[in-house]
DNA sequence: CTTTACTCTGTAGTGCACTACAGGGTTTAT
DNA sequence: ATAAACCCTGTAGTGCACTACAGAGTAAAG
């Protein structure tokens, strides 16, 4: 009844690839005890912090802002406010991502409104001129 | 009175760099009848053309998929409905990002909520939980 | 006619997030 | 005891979309 899993069985459990693994701990999302002694051994609650690493992904976040992120959780002598502080910094990201999404949907929208007629051919769709800036189809 | 550019002008006029036309014509977004006699001479139409690149990059598409659209546009016996599937794909992707990133919103906005008390120590903040799937924090 | 500005090809580097070996060592199952 | 399965480090390659040269040729301005 050991408290580790091996690189292999994190990797499984988690859903990724042991070369991923070990390229997050390269990269310092990981840490991991130097393996003097063989092989790298990591705790269960591992699994949980590359679960939250594939779902900020995801959510549009890159692997330096997870790290960020989870570098929040370790440093036990922040205060909940510098906490509130990151999290909202990043709310207003993730705020102005939806924005420009929505640009972007709007835009694709009205694209795909104006070929309502099917059977046209592209020659007479106005391709360029539908993406085309603040352009109405 | 010439009906053509030179790479410096079209890079100019059309707010992209130089190498970066270059790098569009290898891969096969621009053409140019190979400069047998000095310098790549452009149709004027080539601005509209990498506005267009640049507009559906706007809007999410890659390199690739900009290329299949610019594809359509040349082949007269393509139908308006192809190009309005790929638009509505995409429609399709934005929707989804923006809906994961509305999920992240509020993940976000309830962990900023629960750390209303600002001298709590980071220990009792529930960071990574507050990110897990479908968890109410 | 020379200097400056532009162009050419080709290769290498950037940042991101992996992915794929090579060439070993270790552990586990049979 | 040996073979399969796993692990190690380290380096190189992938795809995307550029960006930055190096070393050379050409065109335009004064």
């Amino acid at each position: 009844m050991k408290e580790e899993y091996t690189i292999g069985k994190l990797a499984k459990e988690s859903g990724v690839t042991v070369e991923t693994i070990r390229f997050y701990e390269q990269k310092g999302l990981i840490k991991q005890p130097s393996p003097k002694s063989g092989y790298r051994k990591y705790p269960f609650d591992d699994i949980i912090k590359i679960k939250f690493i594939k779902r900020t992904q995801e959510l549009g976040f890159t692997l330096n802002e997870a790290k960020e992120l989870l570098e929040l959780r370790v440093k036990n002598n922040a205060k909940c406010g510098q906490v509130k502080a990151k999290a909202e910094q990043k709310l207003d990201e993730v705020e102005k991502k939806i924005k420009d999404l929505n640009k972007m949907k709007r835009s694709l929208r009205k694209m795909v409104d104006s070929f309502s007629n099917n059977e046209k051919s592209v020659s007479e769709c106005p391709i360029l001129e539908c993406f085309e800036k603040d352009k109405k189809c």
